[in-house]
RNA sequence: GUGGGUGUAGCUCAGUUUGGUUAGAGCGCCAGGUUGUGGCCCUGGAGGUCGCGGGUUCGAAUCCCGUCAUCCACCCCA
C-alpha cells in the first residue's frame, strides 16, 4: 500500500472544521490590525534561504528540501522551510515598501523541513505568518506581540505564556556573544558534549541547553540585558513600559534566543506545556537587517510565525457539525426522479440537501439522514406519488406533515428561515 | 543523525510472559426485530497477509535475527 511519506499527513474531514476555524480568525482578526494577506510560491531560489536564514543554521545545512532544477542551468531550488524570506523576497521585488502606506502583511500555507518527526513537528507543516516593515518604533513590537495574543485567544487557546527577550543588534551583539564564548570557555569542561560544540559554533544556543547538569553553569554566564548597547536597551525598555501599559503579562528570560540568524532586538515567544518537548506555538521577533541583507533598502521589519498544527491540538474540539438540512427518502423510481428535480431548487436556494443514491429502504435511509445531522426528511413512496406531495419529518420533533411537491422547495426555505432567525 | 516504546479488524485495544483447535472485544459499518420512519435497546452478518522477510519447531500473533513503519525524546525548531 503506497502511504503518505514520513512527516506528512492527511487532514481529513471531520478535522477540517478546526482547520478553518483558525484560518477564519486569522483572516478576521489580522484585518483588523490593518494587515492584508500575501500569497507566494512555496518554493525559491535556494540563494534565498541560505541568505536570509543563514548558512550555518541547522534549517539550511541539514533541513531543506532542496533539488536542481530541469533547467541548462541546473538552478538550486529548495521548498520553503519558513516563510518570512519568501515574503521579504516579494516586498523587494515589487517595491512594496514605496506603494503601501503602512506595510503589514500576513500569509498562511505549508512549510517544509527535513527533521525527525515528532509530537507536534512535521516534515510539511503549516505556519500562520505575519510581517510589519517599515517601523522602527517599539509600539509595532508591542502590536505585533498584542495581535499574536489575541489571535490565540480567538482561536480559543487559553493556557499559555509570553516569553519576552531582547538579542541586541548588530551593534551590541557580536560584542556580547564573544564575552559570552569566553565565559563559556572557562567552565569548558564541565559542559555538556552539545554545549563544548556550540560554544564555538553559536554560543547564544547554550543558553536554552535542558541538560540538568549544564544549568548552574549557564544562570551563572554574563546576560545580554547587560550587555545592549543604548539603542537596544532604550528600545527594550519602550517595548516593556506599552506592555505593562497594556497589562499583557509576559516573563523575560535572558535564555530566549531564536533559532533564525537575522532576529534583533525584540524576540519573544508563547509556549504552552500541552505540547510536550515542542512547546512552542508561535515564536517571532526583530529582523532589521534582514531586508537589507537580501538586497532591499535598509527597513526595518518584525513578525511571528505560528505552527498551526500544534494551534490546532490545542484549541477545544468543535461539535459535530450538521452536514445537511434536508434529506430527500424515495421509495419508488418515480419519486427519485421528483428528488432529482427539487434537490436541485433547494441547493440554488442555499439549503443543503441530500439524497440516498443507493436505493435502500426507508429505515436505512431515515438512519443516514439522522447521521448526517438532517433536520428535515422529506419522504416520498407510492401513497405521496399518487397525491403528488411528500411528508416531511422534522427530526427534532419527531412530527411530519404532508407538503406538494411543487411547495416543497418553498417549505423547507421557510422553515429555515425560521430557525436561522429564532 | 542518536536513543527508547509500539506495530493484531475501518478505529481503540486484549491475546505475546508460560508456542498448541476455526485469533477475540468494544466502537463503527451492513441487515433484521417494525407491510413505509432516525436516536435507545435486542439479534445476526460482513470485515484480519497478526507490519514485512527469514530462522527455530511436529506446530509461531507468541521465541530468535533482520527490515520497514509509526510514536516519544535528543539535536534543532513553529
Amino acid at each position: 500500500m503506497i502511504k503518505s511519506i514520513k512527516g506528512t499527513r492527511d487532514i481529513l474531514p471531520d478535522e477540517v472544521g478546526a482547520w478553518h476555524r483558525v484560518e477564519q480568525a486569522a483572516h478576521q482578526l489580522f484585518s483588523r490590525y490593518g494587515y492584508r494577506e500575501i500569497r507566494t510560491p512555496i518554493f525559491e531560489e535556494t540563494q534565498l534561504f541560505a541568505r536570509g536564514i543563514g548558512a550555518d543554521t541547522d534549517i539550511v545545512a541539514k533541513e531543506m528540501y532542496t533539488f536542481p532544477d530541469r533547467d541548462e542551468e541546473k538552478t538550486s531550488l529548495t521548498l520553503r522551510p519558513e516563510a518570512t524570506a519568501g515574503i521579504v523576497r516579494a516586498v523587494i521585488e515589487h517595491n512594496l515598501y514605496q506603494t503601501d502606506p503602512a506595510l503589514k502583511v500576513y500569509a498562511l500555507g505549508p512549510m517544509f523541513r527535513r527533521e525527525r518527526p515528532q509530537k507536534g513537528r512535521y516534515r510539511q507543516f503549516h505556519q500562520v505568518d505575519v510581517e510589519a516593515f517599515g517601523m522602527e518604533r517599539p509600539s509595532i513590537d508591542v502590536e505585533i506581540i498584542q495581535l499574536a495574543l489575541d489571535y490565540l485567544r480567538a482561536c480559543g487557546l487559553t493556557e499559555s505564556q509570553l516569553i519576552l527577550n531582547s538579542v541586541g543588534d548588530a551593534k551590541c551583539r557580536p560584542a556580547y556573544v564573544e564575552t559570552l564564548r569566553s565565559a563559556l570557555r572557562a567552565h569548558k569542561d564541565r559542559l555538556c558534549a552539545d554545549c563544548q560544540r556550540r560554544t564555538e559554533t553559536n554560543p547564544l544556543r547554550v543558553l536554552d541547553c535542558k541538560v540538568p547538569e549544564d544549568q548552574a553553569i549557564i544562570e551563572s554566564l554574563p546576560k545580554i540585558s547587560d550587555h545592549l548597547c543604548a539603542e537596544c536597551r532604550d528600545h527594550f525598555a519602550e517595548v516593556r513600559r506599552e506592555l505593562g501599559l497594556l497589562e499583557i503579562p509576559y516573563e523575560l528570560s535572558h535564555r530566549l534566543v531564536r533559532g533564525l540568524d537575522y532576529y534583533t532586538r525584540t524576540t519573544f515567544e508563547v509556549t504552552s506545556a500541552a505540547l510536550g518537548a515542542q512547546n512552542s506555538v508561535l515564536g517571532g521577533g526583530r529582523y532589521d537587517g534582514l531586508v537589507r541583507d537580501l538586497g532591499g533598502p535598509d527597513l526595518s521589519g518584525i513578525g511571528f510565525a505560528l505552527g498551526m498544527e500544534r494551534l490546532v491540538m490545542l484549541i477545544p474540539p468543535g461539535p459535530q457539525e450538521s452536514r445537511c438540512d434536508a434529506f430527500l427518502a424515495v421509495l419508488v423510481p418515480r419519486a427519485f426522479d421528483r428528488a432529482l428535480l427539487i434537490q436541485h431548487d433547494l441547493r440554488e436556494a442555499g439549503v443543503r440537501v441530500l439524497v440516498d443514491h443507493e436505493a435502500r429502504g426507508l429505515k436505512s435511509q431515515m438512519k443516514k439522514a439522522d447521521k448526517l445531522g438532517a433536520r428535515y426528511v422529506a419522504i416520498m413512496g407510492e401513497d405521496e406519488l399518487a397525491d403528488d406531495v411528500w411528508t416531511v419529518r422534522d427530526m427534532t420533533t419527531s412530527t411530519q406533515e404532508r407538503v406538494s411537491d411543487v411547495k416543497l422547495a418553498e417549505y423547507i426555505e421557510e422553515k429555515m428561515r425560521g430557525r436561522d432567525a429564532g
